[in-house]
RNA sequence: GGCCCGUUGGUCAAGGGGUUAAGACACCGCCCUUUCACGGCGGAGACAGGAGUUCGAUUCUCCUACGGGUCACCA
């Protein structure tokens, strides 16, 4: 067998191809940066679909790189240009800012930031075209010519045979075409892709340390992968090499579908004397679905979009922290330990991480959630609320925006202190929360105690118009509510009352209810004395007498 | 079907030959309390199954089951 003149091959494919690797080496030197820092990235195709998923390998990659005084940047990679979406590349930019993850380098808003680029991969063709050059001299890569049919066929006899699927061996029939071969297909202008020549073993077993998934015994390819398509364009497995080795990147993070084209990825990265990166193949998230767990759905499962929780009114820092917690557990433990830190100061360990896919976990998100807004101030929630509210609830928004004082100063009931109120876990929740201090939005349940028969709640009701005084503070406040309830033969003293109930009506909290349901039209609010304060006499009268009249209208 | 990965309470998980097998969320009960929320105290609840190695396996090995992934000129 006359071996072909591999150089020979690569001018004929790539005449026009001038640079060598040494020239890119040369170009993308090593990056100087301290001893151990990382260089991590984010890849995603711009489809205009960001999924929740996809938080937890980009926190872990900002995380590692800025944790260690390195570098993370957005490399687009677009080199499907059917699932291409426009708008989708500013998309992803502006949701992952909103959940705190911010990059340093790559494809940013206006063009590209950064020494290592193009950061799109449809714009670093040269690049590609440079290092498939070498492969083809080097004799590691061939054009194959096959359509799609003989493809088909090939699979289909595979099929039959029980053979393994793929093109390789035996059935890589563009494998040893000759110089001339090629030559005359070329002129015939057949299209072709080109093909990595894999000298692998479905035999040999190789061994190799992820750093999520520890030790893995990989079988080794012996498939002839496309390292360009017919486009001129590479699949994925050839610009990620490509990329991460001129882009000097240290750690890749990526989700473990792509496990099983790992061994490829080492192949290639051997082949062209490449320093292999480190790896860290994550599992997907899952949801519990009838009793059994599944990957999250981009079709199915609402929440599986990012924009579900910008809708929702998740905070981004309480999903910022729901994201950490979920890739390392021992996270809430730290914040118990730290509750006022920022969570950026969390040591984030990549050894915590765990191999398998944990289980979208809603009711620990709120959690999480609640405890972030309680932290915050009044003001802090008025802007973020009202900036959500802006986007996703107009109406809503411009109540609430009417008059800033008021609002923040409902904002802040409870807030503060040691034990803060925890009753919002989304923006969303606030507008049920405090409707009732607006006119427009008060619809209100009047539902009284029932051991209170109508004509007491309507005498409670009128004295309580004469003897209110929003000047009183909150003990004066509930001094007037116990002499209220002492007059209408409720017993003041609930300690008392649970001893001996007998002689009562009721007791003082019964009366309060009454005063709470009247002005707030619901049975569960906070502290009701600052409620009042908050609303002003004017209100709290009004809403009393309109609570009376619609006592009197219901016979 | 081939190959690969995974499996500790309902959920997230710590632990990695000897433990009363942590903790958090959720759930239940009690307490605090003028409602709710908060907070405090307590409760129930787990090493997928089977072999093997060992004096001893949740931990190491193998098999089975289940779950997941992948086998494109998509990423």
């Amino acid at each position: 067998m006359d071996a072909i003149d591999h150089k020979a091959l690569a001018e004929l494919l790539f005449p026009d191809v001038k640079m060598t690797p040494e020239d890119l080496e040369a170009k993308y030197p090593p990056r100087d940066l301290p001893e151990g820092a990382a260089v991590t990235r984010l890849a995603p195709s711009p489809t205009g679909f960001i999924h929740f998923g996809n938080l937890f390998p980009a926190i872990t990659s900002e995380r590692l790189a800025h944790q260690s005084g390195g570098v993370f940047y957005l490399r687009i990679e677009d080199t499907d240009a059917k699932r291409e979406v426009p708008g989708a590349v500013e998309i992803i930019i502006n949701s992952l800012a909103y959940f705190g993850v911010r990059f340093d380098e790559g494809a940013v808003m206006d063009g590209d930031r950064g020494n290592y680029g193009p950061y799109r991969q449809r714009q670093r063709r040269e690049i590609y075209h440079v290092i498939a050059k070498k492969l083809v001299a080097d004799g590691l890569a061939y054009p194959c010519f096959c359509t799609e049919e003989q493809l088909d066929d090939i699979r289909a006899r595979q099929e039959k045979e029980k053979a393994n699927f793929g093109y390789y061996g035996e059935w890589a029939v563009c494998r040893e075409l000759s110089l001339d071969e090629v030559k005359k297909k070329l002129d015939a202008g057949m299209p072709y892709v080109l093909r990595f020549r894999s000298n692998g073993s479905i035999e040999n077993k190789i061994k190799h340390i992820d750093l999520i998934k520890g030790e893995l015994m990989l079988t080794e390819n012996d498939i002839d992968h496309v390292l360009l398509k017919s486009d001129g364009i590479p699949t994925y497995h050839f610009a990620h090499v490509v990329d991460d080795h001129f882009m000097r990147t240290t750690h890749v993070i990526r989700g473990d579908e792509w496990l099983s084209t790992l061994p490829f990825h080492l192949q290639l990265f051997d082949a062209l004397n490449w320093k292999r990166p480190k790896y860290l193949h994550n599992a997907p998230l899952m949801k519990s679905e009838g009793g059994s767990k599944r990957k999250i759905s981009k079709r199915k499962d609402r929440e599986a979009a990012l924009s579900y929780y910008m809708e929702a009114g998740y905070p981004a820092e309480a999903v910022f922290e729901y994201a950490l917690n979920t890739l390392n557990s021992n996270f809430e433990q730290w914040r118990m330990a730290n509750p006022d830190s920022p969570a950026t100061e969390f040591k984030f360990s990549v050894k915590k991480m765990s191999p398998s896919g944990a289980l979208l976990d809603i009711d620990k998100l709120r959690d999480i959630s609640k405890n972030v807004i309680a932290k915050m101030d009044a003001r802090t929630v008025y802007d973020l609320l009202t900036e959500w509210a802006k986007a996703y609830d107009p109406e809503f928004h411009d109540i609430i925006t009417k008059d800033p004082e008021y609002t923040i100063n409902i904002l802040g009931i409870g807030r503060g202190g040691k034990k803060p109120r925890k009753d919002a876990a989304v923006w969303g929740d606030f507008r049920d929360l405090i409707s009732f201090f607006y006119d427009p939005l008060f619809k209100p349940e009047y539902e009284y105690p029932d051991n209170l028969n109508k004509d007491d709640i309507i005498a409670i009701l009128s004295e309580y118009q004469g003897i209110y005084d929003p000047a009183d503070d909150n003990q004066v406040w509930f001094g007037r509510v116990r002499e209220l309830a002492e007059k209408h033969g409720c017993c003041p003293d609930m300690k008392k009352y649970k001893e001996d109930p007998s002689g009562y009506k009721g007791h003082v909290g019964d009366v309060s209810m009454v005063l709470r349901v009247a002005v707030c039209g619901r049975t569960q609010t906070p502290d009701l004395c600052e409620i009042m304060r908050i609303m002003g006499a004017e209100m709290v009268h009004r809403r009393i007498a309109q609570a009376i009249e619609n006592l009197k209208a219901a016979d």
